[in-house]
DNA sequence: AGGTGTGAACACTTTCACAGCA
DNA sequence: TGCTGTGAAAGTGTTCACACCT
C-alpha cells in the first residue's frame, strides 16, 4: 500500500472521534461537508483521505455512519486490544494511566515501571508498580508492544533503549527529547512544552505585529 | 514579517532546547550540521529555519552558542513570562501544574479553577483551587493570557468561549476536541488518544505489510 | 438534484548545490 | 578551507472542479 502521510492519520482519528458523537446522536448517514466542518477541515480533504483507502460513500448520499466507523477502526488498528507498558509513575504517568480514552480505545496498560523506590510496590488500580530493570524481562513475559515514556529527559534515552531490546514496537514519548532509535520502531512525541513555546511565539508574534501596525499608522 | 509555518517554529523549539544543553557542555560554538543532527533534522533545514528570521552564523565557524540561544528566546516570546490560568484540576491538570519545564520557561500558572466542589478550596502550592464561575472575573483580575485546558471534552468549548469573552489571547488544548474560536486566539491541541491511534496505525498497517510480503514470498 | 471520487492545478516545505564570506 | 545563507529544484500536501453515480 502506498505510504499515507502523518496528518492524513491524525485526521483519521479525528473523523473517526467525530463520527461516534454523531452515531450516538443516532444519524445514519452524514456528508464529506458535514464531517468536514466537525472535524475542522475540509469536504474535498475529508474526501481524498479516505479514497486512499477504499471507497466508503454513496454519491448523493454520503457515508454511512455505522460502516465508516469500522472501516476506520479497522484501518487504524483499533479492532484488537494493544499491550502497554507505561515507564514513569510520577505525574504525568499517573494522569496518563487514569486517561479513559487510552483504555477505551482499546490501549490496556497491564504494567507500571519506575526507579524511585518509594513508588516501587505501590498499588495502582489491580497493577503494582515494579522496579525499571524488570523491564527487560517483564516486556518479554507480558509481551508489551507499545510503551509510554513518562521519564525525565536524561534516562529517555536509555529506557528506550532497553525497551526496543526488549522488543517493544512502538514508543509513545512524553520526555522533551528527541530519541534515536532504528527505523523498525514507532514513534510518536507528545511536548507539551514546545506547544506552549508554539502558543508564546504565536502571542509574540501578533504583539510584534501590532506594534509595527501603531507605528505605520501614526508615522 | 513573512508568515512563518508552525513546523518552522515547533523546529526553533527544539533547536532551543539542543543548545541549552550544548551550552551546559561548555562548548562557545554550533554548526548547522551538528545542531540538526542532535535536534533531528537536516543542515539546510537548520539554516533556513533561521534565516527567516536574519542571520546568525559565521561563515566557517558556525552559530555562537550563547548569542543563538538569546536570538532563539527572543523569537519566540521566551524573555518575558507568561501569565497563565489552569482550567481542570483533575490528573492531567495536576501533572501540568507540577510540570517543572513550564515555570521554568516563564509560564507562571496564577490561577486554578474546577468545577468539583471536592476540588474547590483545595490547596496547590501558594494556590487555591477556585471555582470555575469565577474564571470571567479572575482572568481579568489577574490579567490571565494563556488557559490551558484540561477539562472533559463536553466541557471545552464552553469553557473557552468563557476564557476568550474575558480577554485570554491563547489556549493550550488538551480535550479532545476540536475548539471554535475567533482567528484572532493562538491554539495548539495536545491529543494524547490522536497521537496513541497514531501509533496503532503504524503498528497495524506493518504487521498488514508483513503478511502480504510473506504471502508473495510464499506465493 | 445531491454528493462522492479523483486527476489536475496550486501552495507549501524540504532538499540541493553553490556563491561568498571569515 | 570550512561553513553559512540562499535561490532554484524537487517533493509533498491541499484545494479545485467536474465527471459520474444514486
Amino acid at each position: 500500500m502506498k505510504k499515507i502521510s502523518e496528518p492524513t492519520v491524525n485526521r483519521l482519528s479525528m473523523y473517526l472521534r467525530v463520527l461516534r458523537q454523531v452515531e450516538r446522536e443516532g444519524a445514519a448517514t452524514l456528508s464529506s461537508e458535514e464531517l468536514a466542518r466537525r472535524a475542522g477541515t475540509t469536504a474535498a480533504q475529508v474526501r481524498k483521505d479516505l479514497s486512499v483507502f477504499g471507497t466508503f460513500g454513496t454519491r448523493g448520499r454520503g457515508y454511512a455512519v455505522p460502516e465508516l466507523v469500522s472501516a476506520l477502526r479497522r484501518i487504524l488498528g483499533l479492532e484488537r486490544s494493544w499491550r502497554v507498558g507505561l515507564v514513569g509513575a510520577g505525574k504525568i504517568g499517573a494522569a496518563l494511566f487514569g486517561y479513559a480514552d487510552f483504555r477505551r480505545q482499546g490501549f490496556d496498560i497491564v504494567a507500571v515501571f519506575d526507579v524511585d523506590p518509594a513508588k516501587i510496590g505501590q498499588r495502582w488500580d489491580e497493577l503494582v508498580v515494579r522496579p525499571l530493570e524488570e523491564l527487560e524481562t517483564a516486556a518479554a513475559a507480558d509481551a508489551l508492544e507499545i510503551i509510554i515514556l513518562a521519564v525525565p529527559a536524561e534516562a529517555a534515552q536509555d529506557v528506550a533503549d532497553r525497551a526496543v531490546r526488549a522488543g517493544v514496537r512502538g514508543i509513545l514519548n512524553f520526555a522533551p527529547v528527541k530519541l534515536n532509535l532504528p527505523e523498525t520502531l514507532a514513534l510518536k512525541n507528545v511536548n507539551m512544552a514546545m506547544e506552549m513555546e508554539g502558543l508564546s511565539y504565536a502571542l509574540a508574534s501578533r504583539e510584534r505585529a501590532a506594534r509595527t501596525t501603531t507605528r505605520k499608522r501614526t508615522a
